[in-house]
DNA sequence: CAGCATCCTCACAGATACTG
DNA sequence: CAGTATCTGTGAGGATGCTG
C-alpha cells in the first residue's frame, strides 16, 4: 500500500530527469513539430539557449534513447536530430502540457 | 508558424513551473491517491523532505490553485490539503508519466 | 556548422534548531 | 501538530571565447 506510492514516486523521478530541465520539453516539442532538425535550427527555434546547453541537453536526451543523432561526415558539418520511438512517446505527455497551459492561462487572464 | 512555436514553448514553461521541481509531483500524486492528507502524513509519505520544502511547495502549489488548504482552528492545529479542480486536471498527465516510467524501467532492465 | 572549454553565479534545496 | 527561521552548499544554467 505504502510501497505503491512509493514506488510510484521513485518511477516519477525517473520520469522527470528524463523530460524535467528547462530544455528538454522544449526540444522535444520543437522535433515533434519540424521531425528533423539541424543544430543551428534547434539554435534558433530555442531562442536563448547557450550552445553549452544545448550540446549538454542533446547529449543527455540522446543518452536516454529519446533523440537520434544522425551526423554527416561532411565539411562543414552537418548533424541531424530527430525523435526516437521511445522519445514520440513523450509527446502525448508533452501535448497535454500545452493544451492545460493555454487553458490556464487564458483563465487567468479573464480575472 | 515558428511565432506558434514560440507560443507552445512558453505555455510548457508556464505550465512546468506549476509541476516542476523536485517535490512537486510527488505532492499531487500522493494526494489524488489519499484525497485528503494532513501536513504529517505527508511529510512521512514523500519520505526525506525537509519541513522547509514541505511547506513551501505545499504554498507555491496552493497559489497556482492545485490544491486546497483547509485548517482548523483547534489545538494542536489540524490542516487538510487535498487536491483542487485543477488539480485533479493534471493527474492524467502525471499517471502517464508513471506508467511510461514502469514500462522504461521494465525495458532496461531486460537488457 | 556544430560544437568544446572555462569560468562564474545564484536559486533550489539540505540541515538544524526553535515555537504557538 | 504544523509549521518558522537561519545558515549553508551544490549543481543547473549563463557568458564568453575558441576550433576542426
Amino acid at each position: 500500500m505504502n510501497k505503491n506510492i512509493k514506488k510510484d514516486i521513485c518511477v516519477l523521478d525517473f520520469a522527470f530527469q528524463r523530460i524535467g530541465g528547462k530544455y528538454k520539453g522544449r526540444i522535444l516539442w520543437a522535433l515533434s513539430k519540424h521531425t528533423v532538425m539541424r543544430y543551428g535550427e534547434l539554435s534558433r527555434e530555442i531562442s536563448d539557449i547557450s550552445t553549452k546547453m544545448l550540446t549538454q541537453t542533446l547529449r543527455e536526451l540522446e543518452m536516454d534513447n529519446l533523440i537520434h543523432r544522425e551526423m554527416y561526415p561532411q565539411v562543414p558539418p552537418k548533424v541531424e536530430y530527430s525523435l526516437t520511438k521511445t522519445g514520440k512517446e513523450l509527446i502525448p505527455f508533452i501535448k497535454y502540457l500545452v493544451d492545460w497551459g493555454y487553458k490556464k492561462m487564458a483563465e487567468e487572464n479573464e480575472n
